[in-house]
DNA sequence: CGATCGAATGATAACAATTATCATTTAAAG
DNA sequence: CTTTAAATGATAATTGTTATCATTCGATCG
């Protein structure tokens, strides 16, 4: 019995085609950050497809589920991204200004702040999110040149 | 000549009483996080108010002369801030997961972690955003009585 | 001042993203 | 297999935002 499957089932949620299928999309598409839209047309490329309101609808249960989370990129629409095994915690980006490429940004480095932000402010931090703008590696390169 | 005329009228914008209407309400409300619809029901409960494409005109605006900026605190709608004088840098936020309360955070702490991104990933920092989730202040103070 | 003119506004239509509805289909359990 | 509640898909409804366009208004200049 599959990873997936037991997890739907411990919330006695079914198994079905559909929700296999998004999810297949996106650990497929890991390294993008699929907008619902972009989903359902990966989709309707395959056999049958799947009806844009199941995209939303497993989207929602997947957040639901820790198996996936939202992400707002500053472009206006919400993507969406899945947790693969190999990250302990939720990952974060560091935005291209220049080609508006995402890379993902494996932290940790911001742990040691999370006791600062509680003596300073009294906030008792579990989790964080974080965003960095700038000049990625590649466009660097190319001004060099 | 205030200062938000001036700043109009460097971009040849002019300044109409909407306008300054919908930068009084966002500074009088500094401390939440008020959606469009939110700042057009506060700006109807005065004289004439302002029409809502005139509101979302104008945040547009207001973004645009780096006077205010959007945020999103994962309650699914797109909500504004304005910058305050006081502020060196764009500040932060720390989201309390128990009563949704939203404070800001000014904080320079992340300074340091730029370097350390661009030695370790190539990419050139220039701008950050974070959300911290946890308990706030208040709910924890609860929790022990 | 008052005339002038392009910019700004408001009402509302259009659009895009998301959710709700409901008849039909299907996964899972017995 | 049957049964049954859950899931699906087509599509209507809703919501947030932008576009359109006739009307109004702020700033400039005589
Ligand atoms: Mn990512
Ligand atoms: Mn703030
Ligand atoms: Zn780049
Ligand atoms: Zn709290």
């Amino acid at each position: 019995m599959t990873d997936f499957k037991e997890k739907l089932n411990d919330q006695s949620y079914k198994l079905t085609g559909q929700r296999q299928a998004v999810l297949d999309i996106l650990t497929l598409h890991h390294e993008e950050h699929l907008s619902a839209d972009q989903i359902h047309k990966l989709l309707e490329e395959q056999k049958g497809g799947v009806g844009i309101a199941t995209v939303y609808r497993t989207l929602q249960l997947l957040e639901k589920l820790k198996l996936i989370s939202r992400i707002y990129l500053d472009d206006g629409c919400t993507r969406y991204q899945i947790h693969l095994e190999t990250e302990k915690h939720e990952h974060h980006h560091l935005i291209c200004n220049r080609c508006g490429h995402v890379e993902d940004f494996q932290d940790d480095l911001l742990d040691p702040l999370e006791q600062q932000v509680f003596e300073q402010y009294g906030f008792r931090v579990f989790d964080h999110r974080v965003k960095f703008y700038g000049i990625c590696r590649t466009c660097l390169n190319v001004q060099v040149n």
